[in-house]
DNA sequence: GCGGATCAC
DNA sequence: TATGGTGATCCGC
């Protein structure tokens, strides 16, 4: 079971300062190039770097009250001595060693490099994206509002428990309740939905609507629709959200976060203010820019935006490593304006994973991998799929993770075809020592296409016997994607071929939500359009009683405000427990229970 | 096509 | 004491 952390707190409303460019964290000033600190020694900066690593993801996506160094230090500390710590070290290790196998590389290059036909090259690229710019789209993205307490002592999403509970000694553990998440996201999307009907919904909790037809039709400026919207939203969900306005979903993205909670932030359509708004914007706040990649830029001498417009040069130079275009793209603030929901046919696999205490005992493993492989059936057969390659995943105790998968000349959907695969797969592995055990599916074939007739005959038909057609309106998203690869590169390319920016320098990649359907809380998974809520509360059931122990999800909502003596029900919470509790599961009764009082 | 890595949510 | 699940993409081979 996961649970909802929050600290103890008078009103949210009051107490959070003005979200602002964090000035806390350990991003090193920005703009001019800037130097290695001196003063600090090499050990100790690696250490810091690596706290920061081992912090997580969400950490430097947004503003902190807290200091952040001491956030990753506490952190550090109590996850010293364990498996995954010391995983986590290994990790950084490599990349301590990618990154100098790059920055030797950037050298080597550097001695024969044109570096003003390599910036005269970024220009021309740039000249060729800002005449792409559109700006006369309205794009919102909407976020609701979560972790307003527990987020000013550090905690975040995807954090163990154990770990919060350090940062923050009085947190209160609260059992979440997906199906009154899924009912809030819901009550939410109508409401949004009268703003777009083609709202996208990125999970649960955040979406992105164009607002410019509407505010045609109604006469009316960007931000009345959004404050109007974020009130009704309010009126009748009882939920906060906050809100981005911008050109496309990348600024709207960015946006969303600038007046969290509960208040929204607009960005003119204009290219110099987007510019002058990218230009001091930390990397990391790019979507796709991760811990690693945050890193590998780092170590470029790139942390904010604008640095990648000071250091052209040199990306291009390393254009294959870094990505030239996606990056510069986030300098001038490019992106998508295209606002659409996912197509069901853009779903590329199906899987299911669980982790479990420590299994070294064949027949158990081999008993788990069927659960899962049931599992699997089962969701197959409720999203309609079949695939015809299997991908057996496990992880080792010591945190490593390895993937074994084979091809099949058929497509497969059920256990009994499955797991003997997966079986054969994961023998060949042992003896093994193992946390986690997945089987995803891939090469995946619509079994419920839009002529039920048809699925007869797909189901038969042979791989590369048929070919769906892919939209032809491919959005490819906004996300950059920074890559470097190992640094054994024998072959070096001259500059000018290297620079080539036509080749590959973008890569992007997005995850497709599925339109029209509902989608399980828990597993995330698609049900059939038509399912019931009885079928969803069956399905949840059996998710959650599979779900692994207290860690802070991503995907959580916050619907109550805990205090340190009672739960208090918000208003949509009453009401979606009355809706969904025609036959509610047993677990989901328990909903709301304090778990921890923090006594 | 396979396996490792990275990223988002 | 103790660190999630699902899906996607890209790279090097």
């Amino acid at each position: 079971m996961a649970y909802n952390a929050y600290a103890s707190s008078s009103k949210h409303t009051l107490d959070i300062p003005e979200l602002q460019l964090p000035t806390n964290v350990a991003v090193p000033p920005p703009s001019p190039p800037p130097p290695a600190p001196p003063q600090v020694s090499t050990q100790a900066r690696k250490e810091t770097d690596f706290h920061r690593y081992l912090a997580g993801q969400s950490v430097m996506k947004s503003g902190l009250t807290r200091d952040q160094a001491e956030v990753n230090k506490i952190i550090a500390d109590a996850s010293k001595d364990s498996k995954f710590f010391k995983r986590e070290r290994e990790k950084d290790d490599l990349l301590v060693k990618r990154i100098e196998g790059l920055m030797r590389k950037k050298e080597e290059l550097e001695k024969r490099a044109n570096l003003p036909k390599l910036e005269k090259e970024a220009n021309e690229i740039i000249a060729k994206l800002e005449a792409t710019r559109d700006l006369s789209q309205k794009i919102v993205h909407v976020d609701l509002d979560a972790f307003y307490e527990a987020r000013k002592y550090g905690v975040r999403s995807g954090m163990a428990g154990f770990i919060a509970k350090k940062l923050c000694p009085h947190l209160i553990f609260v059992k979440n309740n997906f199906a009154d998440y899924s009912e809030a996201s819901k009550q939410v999307r109508e409401v949004l939905a009268r703003y777009d009907e083609n709202l996208a919904m990125a999970g649960l909790d955040e979406g992105y609507l164009n607002i410019t037809p509407y505010m045609t039709l109604h006469d009316m400026s960007a931000s009345d629709v959004v404050s109007h919207l974020r009130a009704a939203v309010e009126a009748e969900t009882g939920l906060t959200i906050s809100a981005g306005i911008a050109p496309n979903k990348l600024l709207a993205k960015i946006c969303s976060d600038k007046n969290k909670p509960d208040g929204q932030f607009e960005l003119e359509g204009d290219a110099k203010v987007v510019k002058a708004f990218m230009r001091d914007l930390p990397i990391r706040r790019v979507p796709g820019v991760g811990r690693v990649a945050e890193r590998i830029l780092s170590s470029m001498g790139v942390q904010t935006c604008g640095d990648v417009y000071t250091h052209r040069a040199v990306i291009n130079l390393m254009d294959h490593h870094l990505g030239l275009q996606g990056l510069l793209k986030a300098y001038l603030g490019i992106g998508s304006s295209v606002v659409q929901p996912g197509r069901r046919e853009e779903r590329k696999s199906v899987g299911c994973e669980r982790t479990f205490s420590d299994k070294s005992n064949e027949t158990e493993i081999l008993e788990m991998l069927e659960h899962i492989a049931q599992e699997l059936e089962s969701d197959l057969a409720r999203t309609g799929f079949a695939g015809r390659c299997v991908c057996v995943k496990y992880k080792a105790h010591t945190y490593e993770v390895k993937t074994r998968q084979v091809s099949l000349n058929k497509f497969v959907n059920t256990a009994a075809e499955i797991y003997p695969h997966a079986k054969e797969l994961l023998e060949k592995e042992f003896p093994l020592k193992i946390r986690l055990l997945g089987i995803r599916m891939t090469h995946l074939k619509d079994l419920q296409g839009p002529q039920g007739g048809l699925d007869k005959f797909l189901a038969e038909s042979v791989p590369g016997r048929k070919k769906r057609l892919r939209s032809a309106s491919q959005d490819p998203g906004d996300d950059i994607r920074v890559i470097s690869s190992d640094e054994d590169d024998e072959t070096h390319r001259r500059p000018s071929e290297s620079a080539s920016p036509q080749r590959k320098a973008m890569r992007m990649h997005r995850s497709p939500s599925l339109a029209d359907a509902m989608n399980c809380p828990i597993c995330g998974k698609t049900l059939k359009n038509g399912t019931t809520n009885v079928d969803l509360n069956r399905h949840i059931d059996s998710c959650l009683r599979a779900t692994s122990p207290e860690v802070i999800s991503d995907d959580e909502i916050e619907i109550v405000k805990v205090s340190r003596s009672a739960a208090q029900p918000s208003p949509v919470q009453k009401r979606s427990k009355q809706k969904v509790k025609a036959k509610p599961p047993d677990k989901l009764q328990n909903a709301f229970q304090l778990m921890m009082s923090g006594k």
